[in-house]
DNA sequence: ATGAAAGCGCTAACAC
DNA sequence: GTGTTAGCGCTTTCAT
């Protein structure tokens, strides 16, 4: 009742355990008939090679790794993490290849994640979250295992490097405000220890130049509610608040509407991401869409390159794009209401 | 260069292998004074033991599986994904075992994914997105691994199963539609192949008998929106649609508002699922919560039971519910417009 | 309390 | 074109 191991597909088949490897690998001629009977054999029985012989064989797990270091509660709302590992998958998938995804709570357990990865479970990692000062790096250069860092990391390293441009949509936004009649515009960073928040909080204050607006939240809907508290009450308030993520936009848009703010005619709101539902909202929250689908491919595409021993690369992807809606709109102009039409089509 | 082993923990310590291997595992007392060594030795060659080669001498992966049967675009707006992966890190955190997830899109992928599972690249696997009639039960018992089903499966099967109540907040939810006085109640359902869309619907039909007023959609927001169109075409059309899901709910929404709809006066609308942004809609949207990352952990927690040998079992979570908010609020009462303070706390 | 040695299921030289 | 034989790095009898 034990499961079949590649002996009884090779006792099954009439042969060797090595030819049955080669009839599957490839990596060496193997005529056409005893194939046949390899495989007829191998599917007769239901055998699928065991992972692990395999891998403890050739030091090659055929998956790689994901380590986050976040909160569980945080990673729940996280509205980049699905469409990103989608992306990552679509690509595994059709190089056989798993994703082994760790989540870790404190650096100590951090540090084994990555050395377990390191040490079998995975052929390379995909950091993400990457910090301006990040010890992974040298880590797990040290370490030796094939790593893609997503995101504008600016230190030393010959790991391959998969970029986006956070700033540019955040440089138009901003221009975008001004030429609506915006002076005062505020910003609610995310934590600035990680590069892009750091990205976009940078390009607000090359834009606008005004530091004593800006404020560093941590992604939450409770920290943008309060920090958009704080910024309401100055003596000289914004008119503008942009966000680095639209859940803390929508916290602040929702604390500011409770008070008897209009958005965006008292005060006009922008996000980053454009979550699905960012559009649905009303007014229709500004938003900067990152595709985070498309970054999870090309990640994988550059990890699977580098465990395949090509030379590491940076990439940079052209995806980011502001999305311009009803929560940035200029102020005057009033409300279109759509007739009441009955006939639908 | 290469990775320290075993062997050289071992003779680093001036010991043997199987001391070094129970030094760790407590399989056999060991000296304090030996104990002290094996460690120091392993800390300062900075060995951690080799997983594959591990998973092959217990015949254990220390990992547990998820394969995902969907199209990679679907999982990306797919909200329920990270919560529920989130509370099954949780756990899995705790135990020092990883999560190997696998994307297919198609049955022999998916078959084939279930078998590398059950061959060692995993102890056991959370089967999600359960079919009425479900192949992979009796695929996955005749393979003889640990699972756990999550959904309201009620087929046979010796798999432990984790069940929420999805039906209860379904009659409450067109109760009190009757009660705000609509006749003509709508459901947009998720593929009735589901499980838990099937489960919906039914409720559906047994609270309000109309079949000629449910729609079988796919979870996207195209679907929503074109089976809201149809639904509003008919001759007599609906005052109220309840959805499977918040997506195709605010799609509904947007579609019903772009063609002169006012919700909830003209038609009152309900989700499920309860995105995080749908609180932030406006009108906010009724939806029920269904607490994901609770179903991850309870699921984890099973299945980690299930590998250690402990006999299956079923869990119901009470983790599903109703939240009424503006989209069906009764037609008649005018919103109340909060003031235009400038006292901001 | 510790050593020695035999596998786990596969791959990869090395033979022929 | 195929068989033989060592390992890969660990765990686990069986000895002592």
């Amino acid at each position: 009742m034990s499961r079949p191991t590649i002996g009884d597909v090779a006792a099954a088949a009439g042969v060797t355990k090595a030819t049955v490897s080669h009839a599957y690998s490839g990596k060496r001629p193997i005529s056409a008939a005893t194939k046949e009977r390899v495989f007829a054999a191998a599917e007769q029985l239901q055998w699928v090679p065991s992972s692990s012989a395999r891998a403890l064989a050739t030091a090659r797990a055929h998956a790689i790794g994901i380590v986050l270091a976040r909160d569980p509660a945080i990673l729940a709302s996280d509205t980049f993490f699905p469409a990103f590992i989608a992306g990552v998958e679509s690509v595994l998938a059709r190089h056989e290849v798993a994703l082994v995804m760790q989540v870790v709570t404190n650096r100590t357990a951090e540090e084994r994640a990555y050395r377990a990865m390191a040490h079998g479970r995975a052929d390379g990692v995909i950091v993400l979250d990457l910090h301006r000062e990040d010890w992974r790096i040298s880590f797990l250069q040290e370490m030796g295992i094939p790593t893609v860092l997503l995101g504008a990391y600016d230190g030393e390293t010959t790991f391959s490097r998969v970029r986006t441009d956070d700033a540019g949509p955040v440089h138009e936004l901003i221009a975008h405000l001004r030429t609506s009649g915006h002076e005062r515009i505020a910003h609610v960073a995310g934590p600035l220890g990680y590069v892009h928040s750091f990205v976009r909080a940078r390009a607000y204050l090359d834009e606008t130049g005004t530091p004593e607006l800006l404020r560093e939240g941590d992604f939450t809907a409770r920290s943008g509610r309060d920090l958009t508290a704080e910024l309401l009450s100055l003596p000289d308030r914004p008119t503008a608040i942009t966000y680095a993520n639209d859940t803390m936009a929508i916290a602040g848009y929702s604390y500011a509407r409770a008070h008897g703010l209009t958005v965006p005619d008292d005060l006009a709101i922008a996000g980053f991401d454009d979550d699905h539902l960012a559009g649905h909202l009303s007014p229709a929250l500004t938003s900067v869409s990152t595709d985070p689908q498309r970054r999870g491919e090309v990640a994988a595409e550059r990890l699977l390159a580098d465990v395949a021993g090509e030379t590491h690369r940076e990439v940079t992807i052209d995806c980011t794009r502001l999305l311009l809606r009803e929560s940035t709109a200029a102020p005057a102009p009033t409300t279109v209401r759509p007739l009441l039409t009955k006939e639908l089509p």
